[in-house]
DNA sequence: GTTGCCTATGCATCGAGTTGCGTATTACAT
DNA sequence: ATGTAATACGCAACTCGATGCATAGGCAAC
């Protein structure tokens, strides 16, 4: 379960509440792994049944209480484990490309706005990521060596987004070509 | 849930036994939708109890029987009206990118290993789309208004599969400089 | 002549993931 | 005063999906 890894690698970046882990993958983890605030209390209540992590109550004022986690050396362990696993093929899945098959069985102009709204979904999110590039790494010819991998996964985001825009571009210019769509 | 919608679709160009919609899903719907034989036939009989398909039994010589499933007018409906639902944001899960935000905490070779497995999936099955294309589309100007879905879909599948070797080439070209692996 | 693969269907179990609800406090707006 | 939103945690019920196992005949290879 690579869930349960991708909270690991946040906690060894920095300890963190449920709270604040949730916050974190609505940010930046959660652009290639996503979870909801359930799942996460529910796997960190497992982990440290587990003794990957383990958690201390900080009070605060003007807050409720929190339960800061915390990483352990198991837990590093676990994770340096995880690098070596094999990985699998990646899986699609894309209800966009079911819509799009399910073409001449259904309504044309509901499976263009469909694309469209994808589109403007990749533009938002594009923008967003080069923000984070144009703030986090101003320098991308000299990322430190102990940011590569985020600076990596980031230009793989990068990547994505400008994929799925060009289909979408693409797809318009195939179904709506009055539609002034053109692929750049 | 888009794995009964997906088996609408394939039913509606065709019907099939649970066993060949199995084999279809490896072939060219599970290139976007993966599903095993398990989840089929579950899916498929609560579907029939939803009256949205109807099986009849047909005999074979020399092979069991089998269970043929056709779309019904419900069905159809249904999946026109799926193609009219608004679509959200598609959401990603990389495990790759876990491990790449996972190298400062982990072994660094063995992600690159990854890395490499994954550019020789992205080739392999890329390699695969090509023939499907070449094979089923020889004139991509001139596709049959019926097959603009599906030929969509597979230009989506190519995009797709180019994006993520790109990306292969990028990391191992930052993490592994001596590889001669040259971005094209 | 036995081992293994292909066709063909299905159950049982478990973990993953979603949705909805519930509790409690602070803060700011209406 | 009342409503709304943010912080902070969690349970319960449910569906989805993955994995493993069971059954059963036919066919081909070794």
């Amino acid at each position: 379960m690579a869930l349960e890894h991708a909270i690991l690698v946040s906690l060894a970046e920095r300890s963190a509440s449920g709270y604040e882990l949730a916050r974190r993958f609505d940010a930046s983890i959660g652009n290639f792994w996503k979870a909801s605030h359930q799942q996460i209390y529910k796997v960190l209540g497992r982990m440290e049944a587990d003794k990957l992590v383990e958690s201390k109550l900080v009070a605060q004022d003007g807050r409720p209480d929190k339960k800061v986690y915390a990483i352990t050396g198991e837990g590093r362990d676990e994770l340096a484990a995880f690098t070596t696993t094999p990985t699998g093929p990646e899986v699609l899945r894309s209800d966009l490309a079911v819509k799009l098959r399910a073409l001449p069985f259904g309504d044309r102009d509901a499976v263009i706005a469909s694309v469209r709204q994808r589109l403007a979904d990749h533009e938002a999110k594009l923008a967003d990521y080069e923000a984070s590039r144009a703030r986090f790494y101003p320098d991308p010819a000299n990322v430190p060596e102990e940011q590569l991998g985020a600076w990596l996964v980031l230009r793989g985001g990068i990547r994505a987004e400008q994929g799925g825009l060009e289909w979408c571009r693409e797809i318009l210019q195939t179904l709506d070509p009055q539609s002034g769509v053109e692929l750049r």
